[in-house]
DNA sequence: CGATATTGTAACTAATTAAGTTACATGAAG
DNA sequence: CTTCATGTAACTTAATTAGTTACAATATCG
């Protein structure tokens, strides 16, 4: 089965992002970090701009800034400005009248959204001040490990 | 986003064979259901014979029959035995020595497996009994206001 | 036994989707 | 006014899934 890389591309780019506060980057240098080409980043995060989470200014000079500090940006935001459902389960009706659809619709509809409603809830609470925390655990170790050899 | 109707579907097959206990249904009248193939229809419910909440039969008066009663089929075997995640989150690296990437393939890997058994309870609660349960309730509905009319 | 009905499965084709690419208009800065 | 950047449309490519065809294996019936 395929599976999604946005959510985890994107978390990428904004990590990098929260790193550089004081400048703007490019999606040209978005694009290394995730090994693609500039403009599928610009169509990827157009939608965090839309809700606020980055900004983008044109000319030189410009690029992506996020829009607020990074302890108030959530998963549950980004994952629902990148506009995909994490649960990609369908509830669309294919045999319009069987009672047997309409009931199986019915239970797997009322799964579907208090599913998603759990999955948001536990994405509110990660914001990307942990990301970046959890980046610079790393990095501070890798660091310790350097120096003690 | 393209969502995935293999549960749905599955879902669907396995009711109308519920309501007919006595006898084997084949790939053929499963597949008008669905409106799809027969050959899809073996191909999607292999894995649920494997699980043993189906079985079948070659030859005439051959088929499909559950493997046991509706009441000890949960949703969650079923998705289990689909083969597929409810939640297509890739946490694969793709930048191997990014420590970026570690941190946020580490904190969604943890949100993935946790989530995914938040799923799987949601779904153990409910069973193949409770979706035939839910069709008659509906058909009987149906019966009730054509005699009222 | 031979005819018929059915699953199991491989191999191929078609349809759909997402990713990647090219091209260029728009706008900002030096 | 040149350069650098985003915004976006249009097109191409790649990957996945669904659908189809074909046929071997197997079971039943007369």
């Amino acid at each position: 089965m395929k599976r999604n890389t946005r959510l985890s591309s994107t978390l990428h780019i904004l990590v990098h992002m929260a790193e550089k506060p004081e400048h703007a980057l490019t999606s040209e240098q978005l694009a290394t970090f995730i090994h693609t080409n500039p403009v599928v980043v610009r169509r990827t995060i157009a939608g965090l701009r839309d809700a606020g989470i980055v900004t983008s200014s044109r000319g030189h000079g410009g690029g992506w800034l996020l829009g607020r500090a990074p302890e108030n940006i959530s998963l549950a935001e980004i994952s629902a400005a990148l506009g995909e459902t994490l649960l990609p389960l369908s509830t669309a009706p294919e045999s319009p009248g069987c009672l047997v659809e309409q009931a199986v619709i019915a239970v797997l509809d009322d799964f579907r959204v208090a599913a998603e409603k759990l999955l948001a809830e536990k994405l509110s609470r990660i914001t990307l001040a942990d990301l970046t925390a959890d980046f610079r655990r790393r990095y501070d170790l890798i660091g310790v490990s350097s120096h003690a050899v």
